[in-house]
DNA sequence: TTAATCGGTACCGGATTAGTACTATTTATG
DNA sequence: CATAAATAGTACTAATCCGGTACCGATTAA
């Protein structure tokens, strides 16, 4: 299945919170809180959205974090791309085919960009503001046709 | 990062091998050794493919799989959606949100199967038979902002 | 009858992820 | 200026999941 990570999912929890604060600075605590999350994956999580640059981070008392833009101009694909870091594990599917022991034995790796792309855009096409709305019209179902694609959402598993 | 597993990845290379093989059916054998990979794990993948009804496999002697439709009518959604089964970690992507425990502090949840959709709308667009053009015409750079967001692809991996 | 091939299940090892612990650094506040 | 509240960083452990293998049964053309 396409999944994300769990670090990711809970991202995008703590940045809704976020945004719903509406520019007041929250502290890590008052989100694990607030989303009944384990304090130190949720620090952890909020550091790396600072260090990307999608959080503000300020310090001392009275401290912590807040958006570093406005809601409609963060998109999933902006959090979860956030928080994967650059790993190596991209050599097919981005430029660098270089190391590819396969490759001569391989004419698909060249189509991997272009799902890349696919997702990454369809990723991109939804916004932190429409994923803050606190109670979203429920979607039409998911049109699979006979298996349920699903992305390992865990974030409200136990 | 966003992955897809390995499976489903040599699921995608099979499929090609199968598609450019014109209806004639192929032994896992054969597949295995045009595209380099262990013949147990190619063997697993075409079971799957065919309980999954996008290949037809015929036992015996001269016997193997062939494509259960044209290449042109199978979509990277439906070869990645057949191999990764109906997992269980399903639950808030999907629609049964029961027993998700954090539920009253999510907010979020309802939007999973928008996310959801999107990218299977993505993965759906591409078919097969573009998939197995020999040299697909270089794809436009990616065009990230700031960080590659990647597909775990590891088929061409070591 | 035989050999080639698919079908299913169970199992193991390794890698990745989830989560924790500890310490240093910054800063508002009294 | 001292203190407490908060973030920043790093290293580590434990659990899960994935990739891969082995084995045996069922089919079927020759």
């Amino acid at each position: 299945m396409i999944r994300i990570t769990r670090e990711a999912d809970y991202g995008i929890l703590l940045m809704t919170c976020l945004a719903q604060a509406e520019g007041q600075p929250r502290s890590a605590a008052a989100l694990a809180q607030q989303r009944r999350l384990p304090l130190p994956m949720v620090s952890k999580i909020l550091k790396a959205l600072a260090r990307a640059g999608l959080l503000i981070s300020q310090r001392g008392v009275q401290g912590g974090y807040s958006l570093a833009r406005l809601p409609a101009e963060i998109s999933a694909a902006d959090i979860i791309g956030a928080l994967e870091g650059p790993l190596a594990i991209t050599e097919c599917s981005g430029e660098n085919h270089d190391g590819c022991s396969r490759l001569e034995h391989c004419e698909v790796s060249g189509h991997w960009p272009r799902i890349n792309q696919a997702i990454y855009a369809a990723l991109q096409s939804i916004s932190l503001l429409e994923m803050s709305r606190p109670d979203p019209p429920r979607p039409v179902r998911f049109h699979a046709p006979h298996r349920v694609m699903a992305i390992n959402a865990t974030s409200s598993l136990v």
